[in-house]
DNA sequence: CTCTCGTTTCGATATTTAGCTAAACATCGT
DNA sequence: ACGATGTTTAGCTAAATATCGAAACGAGAG
């Protein structure tokens, strides 16, 4: 869950995942597109990944990079959903557990 | 936007929010609940505002913090819409620009 | 005026993050 | 073996974050 919202809270990221919803795209397709080094991009690329937001797909010499759609979906809706968006009482997955005892 | 998942990015802060899903609290009220300094919590309450999450209301001494649940849900929801979560191409508003040119 | 609530500032530290260059590596295709 | 594609590691900045304690400060309530 943090890992996701850590994911989404780098811009670099979230213009890779934009791109990306436009269909399968290669390490190196997707790094053109950046002004950044390629570590750099690895390394975006590996917090993508371990976010689960993105596969990794090996294609011969070239690593082909796909949108995990539902799993940002499932993420982001889950989240607003255990909100109560459209239903009160809905406690829903707790993503986090509580500091202090609720004091009774 | 940016500002949004950042905020979300950090567990106490998904943590009040979480605590505020139940309606409106003070400010110590929220902050008893976690082991964090006051200081510390008030940081954490500015970033909320910041992203718009909550609205802080004061109310004779105390303040009031409230869930802007509208703004939660538009920003998520409507970055999930943009994915085409349903419709495929949609291409929305696009939350950041591009670094190169598309190269025609 | 004093007390309480909450924010803010000060000074300090620790961790994380994004970024770079350079070089090493693993894979795969030719 | 060689060249291309990516990842990883190493080593290093620079900036942002998260945290603290202590103290000051503003606004209300009594």
């Amino acid at each position: 869950m943090s890992s996701v919202f850590k994911a989404l809270s780098d811009p670099t990221r979230r213009r890779v995942l934009q791109l990306l919803r436009a269909g399968p795209m290669s390490a190196g397709e997707i790094a053109a597109r950046f002004e950044v080094s390629k570590p750099t991009m690895s390394a975006h690329f590996a917090v993508l990944r371990e976010a689960d937001l993105v596969h990794a797909e090996k294609a011969g010499k070239s690593v082909i990079y796909h949108l995990k759609l539902s799993v940002l979906e499932e993420a982001l809706l889950g989240f607003v959903h255990s909100f109560g968006a459209g239903a009160e009482g809905s406690r829903a997955v707790p993503d986090d557990i509580p500091d202090k005892e609720p004091a009774t």
